[in-house]
DNA sequence: AATCCACAGGAAGCCCGGGAAC
DNA sequence: GTTCCCGGGCTTCCTGTGGATT
Protein backbone atom coordinates (compact mmCIF):
# COMPACT_ATOMS: atom_id res chain seq x y z
CA UNK A 1 0.00 0.00 0.00
CA UNK A 2 1.90 3.54 -0.97
CA UNK A 3 -0.01 6.91 -0.68
CA UNK A 4 0.36 7.36 -4.23
CA UNK A 5 -1.93 4.36 -5.27
CA UNK A 6 -5.44 5.97 -4.92
CA UNK A 7 -3.65 8.59 -7.09
CA UNK A 8 -2.61 6.11 -9.71
CA UNK A 9 -5.34 4.50 -10.14
CA UNK A 10 -7.41 7.54 -11.27
CA UNK A 11 -4.76 8.49 -13.87
CA UNK A 12 -5.17 10.48 -16.81
CA UNK A 13 -7.45 9.01 -19.40
CA UNK A 14 -7.35 12.29 -21.09
CA UNK A 15 -4.03 13.29 -21.87
CA UNK A 16 -1.71 11.22 -23.74
CA UNK A 17 1.28 12.49 -23.17
CA UNK A 18 1.41 15.35 -21.28
CA UNK A 19 5.06 16.60 -22.35
CA UNK A 20 3.65 17.74 -25.66
CA UNK A 21 1.54 20.29 -23.98
CA UNK A 22 4.82 21.91 -21.90
CA UNK A 23 5.73 24.80 -22.82
CA UNK A 24 9.52 23.98 -23.50
CA UNK A 25 8.40 21.06 -25.88
CA UNK A 26 9.62 21.76 -29.34
CA UNK A 27 7.33 20.64 -32.10
CA UNK A 28 8.55 19.03 -35.31
CA UNK A 29 6.40 21.60 -37.43
CA UNK A 30 6.41 25.71 -36.40
CA UNK A 31 3.07 26.64 -38.32
CA UNK A 32 2.11 29.78 -38.98
CA UNK A 33 6.60 30.87 -38.81
CA UNK A 34 7.18 29.75 -41.98
CA UNK A 35 8.34 32.71 -43.63
CA UNK A 36 10.04 34.22 -40.24
CA UNK A 37 12.02 30.19 -40.52
CA UNK A 38 13.03 30.98 -44.35
CA UNK A 39 14.60 34.39 -43.69
CA UNK A 40 16.35 33.25 -40.56
CA UNK A 41 17.63 29.75 -43.18
CA UNK A 42 18.62 31.68 -46.05
CA UNK A 43 20.64 33.99 -43.49
CA UNK A 44 22.17 31.32 -42.07
CA UNK A 45 23.14 28.89 -44.83
CA UNK A 46 26.11 30.43 -45.51
CA UNK A 47 27.62 28.73 -42.21
CA UNK A 48 27.10 25.11 -44.20
CA UNK A 49 29.76 26.14 -46.64
CA UNK A 50 32.04 28.06 -43.55
CA UNK A 51 31.21 31.44 -44.54
CA UNK A 52 30.27 33.67 -41.86
CA UNK A 53 26.37 34.82 -41.72
CA UNK A 54 25.19 38.08 -40.59
CA UNK A 55 24.34 38.52 -36.97
CA UNK A 56 20.60 38.56 -36.45
CA UNK A 57 18.49 40.18 -33.72
CA UNK A 58 15.16 38.58 -33.13
CA UNK A 59 12.35 40.58 -31.36
CA UNK A 60 8.93 39.66 -30.84
CA UNK A 61 6.04 39.51 -27.94
CA UNK A 62 6.80 36.80 -25.23
CA UNK A 63 5.38 32.97 -27.04
CA UNK A 64 4.95 34.48 -30.61
CA UNK A 65 7.74 31.08 -30.83
CA UNK A 66 11.44 33.01 -31.07
CA UNK A 67 13.30 30.33 -29.14
CA UNK A 68 11.35 27.63 -30.70
CA UNK A 69 11.80 28.71 -33.95
CA UNK A 70 16.08 29.06 -33.47
CA UNK A 71 16.25 26.16 -31.53
CA UNK A 72 14.65 24.09 -34.10
CA UNK A 73 16.81 25.52 -36.72
CA UNK A 74 19.54 25.11 -34.85
CA UNK A 75 18.07 21.19 -34.97
CA UNK A 76 17.58 21.28 -38.73
CA UNK A 77 21.47 22.18 -39.26
CA UNK A 78 22.80 20.27 -36.94
CA UNK A 79 21.30 17.68 -39.08
CA UNK A 80 22.88 19.17 -42.54
CA UNK A 81 26.14 19.40 -40.70
CA UNK A 82 25.95 16.45 -38.18
CA UNK A 83 29.59 15.86 -37.32
CA UNK A 84 30.03 19.81 -36.57
CA UNK A 85 32.49 20.47 -39.84
CA UNK A 86 31.74 23.73 -40.61
CA UNK A 87 29.30 25.08 -38.73
CA UNK A 88 28.33 24.82 -34.34
CA UNK A 89 25.34 25.62 -33.13
CA UNK A 90 25.24 26.92 -29.36
CA UNK A 91 22.13 28.05 -27.15
CA UNK A 92 22.57 29.94 -24.12
CA UNK A 93 19.59 31.56 -22.06
CA UNK A 94 20.63 35.02 -20.54
CA UNK A 95 18.18 34.80 -17.75
CA UNK A 96 19.54 32.10 -16.44
CA UNK A 97 23.53 33.06 -16.09
CA UNK A 98 23.25 36.88 -16.61
CA UNK A 99 27.01 38.10 -15.69
CA UNK A 100 29.50 37.98 -18.01
CA UNK A 101 31.98 35.46 -16.89
CA UNK A 102 28.63 32.61 -16.82
CA UNK A 103 28.07 33.55 -20.47
CA UNK A 104 31.29 32.90 -21.64
CA UNK A 105 31.84 30.09 -19.35
CA UNK A 106 28.51 28.70 -20.72
CA UNK A 107 29.59 28.76 -24.17
CA UNK A 108 32.93 27.54 -23.97
CA UNK A 109 31.75 24.59 -22.48
CA UNK A 110 29.58 23.78 -24.78
CA UNK A 111 32.31 24.49 -28.03
CA UNK A 112 35.62 22.73 -26.32
CA UNK A 113 35.63 19.21 -26.26
CA UNK A 114 39.05 18.92 -24.63
CA UNK A 115 39.74 18.95 -20.84
CA UNK A 116 41.40 22.20 -20.38
CA UNK A 117 37.80 23.82 -19.48
CA UNK A 118 37.21 27.05 -18.35
CA UNK A 119 36.68 26.51 -14.29
CA UNK A 120 32.97 27.46 -12.74
CA UNK A 121 34.52 30.35 -11.00
CA UNK A 122 37.92 31.87 -10.47
CA UNK A 123 39.65 33.11 -13.75
CA UNK A 124 39.40 36.49 -14.87
CA UNK A 125 38.00 37.95 -17.85
CA UNK A 126 40.62 38.32 -19.45
CA UNK A 127 41.93 35.11 -18.73
CA UNK A 128 38.53 33.75 -20.15
CA UNK A 129 38.60 35.49 -22.95
CA UNK A 130 41.78 34.43 -24.44
CA UNK A 131 40.93 30.62 -23.62
CA UNK A 132 37.56 31.27 -25.50
CA UNK A 133 39.30 33.27 -28.52
CA UNK A 134 42.10 29.90 -28.59
CA UNK A 135 38.93 27.94 -28.50
CA UNK A 136 37.21 29.09 -30.97
CA UNK A 137 39.63 29.07 -33.42
CA UNK A 138 41.14 25.94 -32.98
CA UNK A 139 37.43 24.47 -33.57
CA UNK A 140 37.94 26.13 -37.50
CA UNK A 141 34.61 26.46 -38.44
CA UNK A 142 30.99 29.22 -37.81
CA UNK A 143 30.29 29.33 -34.10
CA UNK A 144 26.62 30.50 -34.42
CA UNK A 145 26.15 31.84 -30.72
CA UNK A 146 22.28 32.29 -29.77
CA UNK A 147 21.56 34.63 -26.61
CA UNK A 148 18.44 34.20 -25.42
CA UNK A 149 16.81 36.64 -23.31
CA UNK A 150 19.28 39.07 -24.16
CA UNK A 151 18.36 42.06 -22.71
CA UNK A 152 19.20 40.29 -19.31
CA UNK A 153 22.75 40.57 -19.74
CA UNK A 154 22.28 44.24 -20.96
CA UNK A 155 20.46 44.89 -17.75
CA UNK A 156 22.78 43.70 -15.23
CA UNK A 157 26.07 43.99 -17.06
CA UNK A 158 25.98 46.19 -19.90
CA UNK A 159 27.26 45.87 -23.63
CA UNK A 160 31.30 44.87 -22.73
CA UNK A 161 30.08 40.67 -23.73
CA UNK A 162 28.66 41.91 -27.21
CA UNK A 163 31.21 44.11 -28.10
CA UNK A 164 33.63 41.18 -27.20
CA UNK A 165 31.44 38.62 -28.82
CA UNK A 166 31.22 40.96 -32.51
CA UNK A 167 34.63 42.48 -32.17
CA UNK A 168 36.05 38.88 -32.30
CA UNK A 169 35.66 38.09 -35.88
CA UNK A 170 38.42 40.70 -36.31
CA UNK A 171 41.21 38.43 -34.33
CA UNK A 172 40.10 35.16 -35.71
CA UNK A 173 41.44 33.59 -38.82
CA UNK A 174 40.03 30.03 -39.13
CA UNK A 175 36.99 30.54 -37.33
CA UNK A 176 34.27 33.06 -37.29
CA UNK A 177 31.33 34.17 -34.55
CA UNK A 178 27.79 34.96 -35.46
CA UNK A 179 25.42 35.89 -33.15
CA UNK A 180 21.86 35.52 -32.95
CA UNK A 181 20.16 37.86 -30.06
CA UNK A 182 16.39 37.25 -28.77
CA UNK A 183 14.75 39.72 -27.02
CA UNK A 184 11.05 40.30 -26.35
CA UNK A 185 11.60 44.19 -25.55
CA UNK A 186 11.05 45.86 -28.77
CA UNK A 187 13.41 48.81 -27.83
CA UNK A 188 16.35 46.39 -27.01
CA UNK A 189 17.90 47.99 -30.04
CA UNK A 190 17.68 51.42 -28.92
CA UNK A 191 19.53 51.29 -25.46
CA UNK A 192 22.76 50.04 -27.12
CA UNK A 193 25.57 51.75 -28.18
CA UNK A 194 24.97 52.74 -32.30
CA UNK A 195 28.94 50.63 -32.69
CA UNK A 196 26.98 47.51 -31.42
CA UNK A 197 23.86 48.19 -32.75
CA UNK A 198 24.73 48.06 -36.45
CA UNK A 199 27.13 44.72 -35.50
CA UNK A 200 24.46 43.56 -33.75
CA UNK A 201 21.41 43.62 -36.02
CA UNK A 202 22.97 43.28 -39.27
CA UNK A 203 19.78 41.47 -39.36
CA UNK A 204 16.42 41.83 -38.04
CA UNK A 205 13.61 39.45 -37.68
CA UNK A 206 10.50 40.74 -35.86
CA UNK A 207 7.85 38.03 -34.70
CA UNK A 208 4.38 39.22 -34.91
CA UNK A 209 1.87 38.22 -32.39
CA UNK A 210 -0.20 35.22 -33.55
CA UNK A 211 -3.53 35.62 -34.70
CA UNK A 212 -6.06 33.81 -33.43
CA UNK A 213 -6.71 31.24 -36.47
CA UNK A 214 -2.75 30.60 -35.82
CA UNK A 215 -3.07 30.01 -32.49
CA UNK A 216 -6.06 27.46 -33.74
CA UNK A 217 -4.13 25.57 -35.93
CA UNK A 218 -1.01 25.44 -33.15
CA UNK A 219 -3.29 24.19 -30.75
CA UNK A 220 -5.14 21.51 -33.08
CA UNK A 221 -1.63 20.08 -34.03
CA UNK A 222 -0.53 19.93 -30.26
CA UNK A 223 -3.77 18.09 -29.26
CA UNK A 224 -3.29 15.70 -32.26
CA UNK A 225 -0.34 14.73 -30.07
CA UNK A 226 -1.21 14.78 -26.49
CA UNK A 227 -4.78 14.27 -26.35
CA UNK A 228 -6.47 10.31 -26.43
CA UNK A 229 -8.90 10.51 -29.25
CA UNK A 230 -12.38 12.25 -29.12
CA UNK A 231 -11.71 13.73 -25.97
CA UNK A 232 -12.11 17.24 -26.72
CA UNK A 233 -15.23 18.84 -27.26
CA UNK A 234 -14.95 20.48 -30.77
CA UNK A 235 -15.89 24.32 -29.11
CA UNK A 236 -12.71 24.03 -26.87
CA UNK A 237 -9.45 24.70 -29.48
CA UNK A 238 -11.33 27.40 -31.21
CA UNK A 239 -11.81 28.98 -27.84
CA UNK A 240 -9.02 28.47 -26.02
CA UNK A 241 -7.62 30.65 -28.90
CA UNK A 242 -9.89 32.94 -29.34
CA UNK A 243 -9.45 34.07 -25.78
CA UNK A 244 -5.41 34.12 -25.92
CA UNK A 245 -5.54 36.33 -29.40
CA UNK A 246 -7.50 38.66 -27.66
CA UNK A 247 -5.47 38.59 -24.37
CA UNK A 248 -2.45 38.88 -26.32
CA UNK A 249 -1.47 36.12 -28.80
CA UNK A 250 1.00 34.31 -26.78
CA UNK A 251 0.81 30.95 -27.77
CA UNK A 252 2.46 29.89 -24.79
CA UNK A 253 -0.31 31.59 -22.65
CA UNK A 254 -2.78 29.15 -25.39
CA UNK A 255 -1.49 26.16 -24.45
CA UNK A 256 -1.28 26.84 -21.16
CA UNK A 257 -4.65 27.22 -21.29
CA UNK A 258 -5.20 24.33 -22.80
CA UNK A 259 -3.35 21.86 -20.24
CA UNK A 260 -4.93 23.39 -17.31
CA UNK A 261 -8.48 23.23 -19.06
CA UNK A 262 -7.33 19.67 -19.46
CA UNK A 263 -6.11 18.86 -15.56
CA UNK A 264 -9.28 20.54 -14.79
CA UNK A 265 -11.19 18.14 -16.29
CA UNK A 266 -9.26 15.44 -14.95
CA UNK A 267 -9.56 16.51 -11.87
CA UNK A 268 -13.29 16.47 -12.08
CA UNK A 269 -13.49 13.12 -13.48
CA UNK A 270 -15.04 13.85 -16.70
CA UNK A 271 -14.87 12.11 -20.13
CA UNK A 272 -14.56 14.99 -22.35
CA UNK A 273 -13.01 18.49 -21.94
CA UNK A 274 -15.42 21.46 -22.74
CA UNK A 275 -15.88 25.15 -22.85
CA UNK A 276 -16.80 25.10 -19.37
CA UNK A 277 -13.73 23.28 -18.68
CA UNK A 278 -11.59 26.37 -20.23
CA UNK A 279 -13.52 28.95 -18.50
CA UNK A 280 -12.81 27.97 -15.43
CA UNK A 281 -8.86 26.97 -16.35
CA UNK A 282 -9.33 30.64 -17.21
CA UNK A 283 -10.19 31.77 -13.69
CA UNK A 284 -7.88 29.97 -12.22
CA UNK A 285 -4.58 30.25 -14.15
CA UNK A 286 -5.73 34.43 -13.76
CA UNK A 287 -6.43 33.87 -9.68
CA UNK A 288 -3.13 32.62 -9.63
CA UNK A 289 -1.34 35.12 -11.24
CA UNK A 290 -2.69 37.46 -9.22
CA UNK A 291 -1.90 35.30 -5.97
CA UNK A 292 1.52 35.78 -7.62
CA UNK A 293 1.87 39.07 -7.56
CA UNK A 294 0.09 39.89 -4.61
CA UNK A 295 2.35 37.68 -2.89
CA UNK A 296 5.32 39.12 -4.21
CA UNK A 297 4.37 42.76 -3.25
CA UNK A 298 6.73 44.25 -0.96
CA UNK A 299 5.33 44.82 2.55
CA UNK A 300 4.23 48.79 2.18
CA UNK A 301 2.37 47.88 -0.70
CA UNK A 302 0.71 45.15 1.54
CA UNK A 303 0.03 47.33 3.85
CA UNK A 304 -1.31 49.83 1.97
CA UNK A 305 -3.50 47.17 -0.26
CA UNK A 306 -4.87 45.54 3.57
CA UNK A 307 -5.78 49.05 4.33
CA UNK A 308 -8.08 49.46 1.14
CA UNK A 309 -9.66 46.24 2.43
CA UNK A 310 -10.64 47.18 5.41
CA UNK A 311 -11.99 50.51 4.49
CA UNK A 312 -13.48 48.60 1.55
CA UNK A 313 -15.46 46.68 3.93
CA UNK A 314 -16.69 49.22 6.35
CA UNK A 315 -19.11 49.88 3.25
CA UNK A 316 -20.24 53.47 4.39
CA UNK A 317 -17.43 55.53 2.36
CA UNK A 318 -15.91 55.79 -0.32
CA UNK A 319 -11.73 55.09 -0.06
CA UNK A 320 -10.01 58.19 -0.94
CA UNK A 321 -6.57 58.49 -0.70
CA UNK A 322 -6.44 60.43 2.51
CA UNK A 323 -8.40 57.90 4.20
CA UNK A 324 -6.19 54.86 3.34
CA UNK A 325 -3.58 57.16 4.23
CA UNK A 326 -4.43 56.73 7.94
CA UNK A 327 -5.62 53.40 8.26
CA UNK A 328 -2.63 52.57 6.77
CA UNK A 329 -0.85 54.73 9.77
CA UNK A 330 -2.69 53.17 12.57
CA UNK A 331 -1.49 49.53 10.49
CA UNK A 332 1.83 50.26 10.55
CA UNK A 333 1.71 51.29 14.23
CA UNK A 334 -0.13 47.97 15.43
CA UNK A 335 2.27 45.96 13.20
CA UNK A 336 5.42 47.46 14.35
CA UNK A 337 6.79 49.02 11.62
CA UNK A 338 7.73 52.53 10.54
CA UNK A 339 5.38 54.23 8.18
CA UNK A 340 6.09 55.80 4.75
CA UNK A 341 4.42 59.33 3.98
CA UNK A 342 2.17 60.36 2.24
CA UNK A 343 3.52 60.94 -1.01
CA UNK A 344 4.54 57.12 -0.64
CA UNK A 345 1.78 55.92 0.20
CA UNK A 346 0.03 58.14 -3.12
CA UNK A 347 2.88 56.11 -5.23
CA UNK A 348 1.58 52.88 -3.76
CA UNK A 349 -1.38 53.36 -4.82
CA UNK A 350 -0.70 54.29 -7.93
CA UNK A 351 1.69 50.99 -8.44
CA UNK A 352 -1.42 48.74 -7.15
CA UNK A 353 -3.75 50.63 -9.93
CA UNK A 354 -1.25 50.16 -12.67
CA UNK A 355 -1.30 46.40 -11.35
CA UNK A 356 -4.77 46.24 -11.94
CA UNK A 357 -5.31 45.57 -7.93
CA UNK A 358 -7.06 48.35 -7.65
CA UNK A 359 -9.33 50.95 -9.93
CA UNK A 360 -8.13 54.42 -8.71
CA UNK A 361 -9.84 57.50 -10.29
CA UNK A 362 -9.59 60.95 -9.63
CA UNK A 363 -11.94 62.74 -9.12
CA UNK A 364 -13.28 65.82 -7.61
CA UNK A 365 -15.26 66.54 -4.27
CA UNK A 366 -15.54 70.42 -4.44
CA UNK A 367 -14.92 71.90 -1.56
CA UNK A 368 -14.31 68.63 -0.52
CA UNK A 369 -11.28 68.83 -2.77
CA UNK A 370 -9.93 66.14 -5.33
CA UNK A 371 -8.55 63.18 -4.50
CA UNK A 372 -8.26 59.37 -6.04
CA UNK A 373 -11.63 57.54 -5.32
CA UNK A 374 -10.15 53.77 -5.17
CA UNK A 375 -11.92 50.18 -5.95
CA UNK A 376 -10.96 46.73 -5.03
CA UNK A 377 -10.66 45.21 -8.61
CA UNK A 378 -10.19 41.60 -6.99
CA UNK A 379 -12.34 38.88 -6.17
CA UNK A 380 -13.65 37.70 -2.41
CA UNK A 381 -11.26 34.27 -2.48
CA UNK A 382 -8.53 36.88 -3.28
CA UNK A 383 -9.03 39.38 -0.29
CA UNK A 384 -9.28 36.24 1.94
CA UNK A 385 -6.06 35.08 0.88
CA UNK A 386 -4.73 38.83 1.21
CA UNK A 387 -5.72 38.67 5.05
CA UNK A 388 -3.89 35.37 5.40
CA UNK A 389 -0.54 36.82 4.08
CA UNK A 390 2.19 35.87 7.34
CA UNK A 391 3.00 39.75 7.42
CA UNK A 392 -0.64 40.39 8.71
CA UNK A 393 -0.26 37.40 11.53
CA UNK A 394 0.27 39.80 14.59
CA UNK A 395 -2.74 41.19 13.85
CA UNK A 396 -4.67 38.72 14.52
CA UNK A 397 -2.46 37.18 17.20
CA UNK A 398 -3.40 40.95 18.97
CA UNK A 399 -7.10 40.89 19.30
CA UNK A 400 -8.07 38.15 20.92
CA UNK A 401 -5.58 38.95 23.47
CA UNK A 402 -6.71 42.07 23.83
CA UNK A 403 -10.24 41.40 24.59
CA UNK A 404 -9.38 38.77 27.08
CA UNK A 405 -7.60 41.38 29.14
CA UNK A 406 -10.91 43.52 28.97
CA UNK A 407 -12.99 40.70 30.50
C1' DA B 1 -15.97 84.96 -11.16
C1' DA B 2 -13.37 83.94 -7.28
C1' DT B 3 -12.32 80.87 -3.62
C1' DC B 4 -10.82 76.85 -1.61
C1' DC B 5 -10.31 72.04 -0.51
C1' DA B 6 -7.38 67.80 -0.68
C1' DC B 7 -5.08 65.99 -2.98
C1' DA B 8 -2.37 64.77 -7.98
C1' DG B 9 1.82 64.49 -9.99
C1' DG B 10 6.40 66.16 -11.24
C1' DA B 11 11.19 67.63 -9.81
C1' DA B 12 14.86 67.55 -6.89
C1' DG B 13 17.34 66.19 -3.00
C1' DC B 14 18.48 62.90 0.76
C1' DC B 15 19.96 58.53 2.53
C1' DC B 16 21.43 53.98 2.62
C1' DG B 17 23.26 49.59 1.00
C1' DG B 18 26.16 47.16 -2.13
C1' DG B 19 29.74 46.65 -5.37
C1' DA B 20 34.07 48.35 -7.40
C1' DA B 21 38.36 50.57 -6.85
C1' DC B 22 42.05 51.76 -4.06
C1' DG C 1 39.80 47.49 5.32
C1' DT C 2 38.52 51.99 3.55
C1' DT C 3 36.84 55.02 0.26
C1' DC C 4 34.17 56.13 -3.58
C1' DC C 5 30.39 55.86 -6.51
C1' DC C 6 25.95 54.58 -8.09
C1' DG C 7 21.21 53.40 -8.11
C1' DG C 8 16.94 53.06 -6.06
C1' DG C 9 13.71 53.92 -2.33
C1' DC C 10 11.90 57.60 0.03
C1' DT C 11 11.01 62.39 1.40
C1' DT C 12 10.42 67.28 0.63
C1' DC C 13 8.83 70.82 -1.98
C1' DC C 14 6.20 72.79 -5.33
C1' DT C 15 2.76 73.85 -8.71
C1' DG C 16 -1.57 72.40 -10.73
C1' DT C 17 -6.44 71.19 -10.78
C1' DG C 18 -12.06 70.13 -10.98
C1' DG C 19 -15.90 71.57 -9.26
C1' DA C 20 -19.03 72.71 -5.09
C1' DT C 21 -19.38 76.73 -2.65
C1' DT C 22 -19.40 81.66 -1.84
Amino acid sequence: MSIFDSSKNKRSTLIKDRNILQTTYIPDQLPHRESEISSIVEILTPALFKNKPSNILVTGKTGTGKTAVVNYIGKELKKEDPEERNCCFTYVNCEIVDNTYGILFNISNQITTDQNKIPFTGWSLDRVYDTMLSDIEKGNKIFIIVLDEIDRIFQKSGDDIFYFLTSMNEVLKNSKVSIIGITNNTKFAELLTSKIKSRLGEEKIIFPPYKAEQLQNILKKRAELAFEPGVLEEAVIPYCAALSAQDSGDARRALDLLRVSAEVAERNGDAMITEAHVMSARNQIEKDTVKEVIETLPAQSKIVLKSIIEIHERKDTTVTTGYVYSVYKEMCNSLNVNASKEKMVANIISELDMLGIIHARVKSFGRNGRTREIELNISKDIIEFIKKDELFEPLLKHKPVRQTKLL
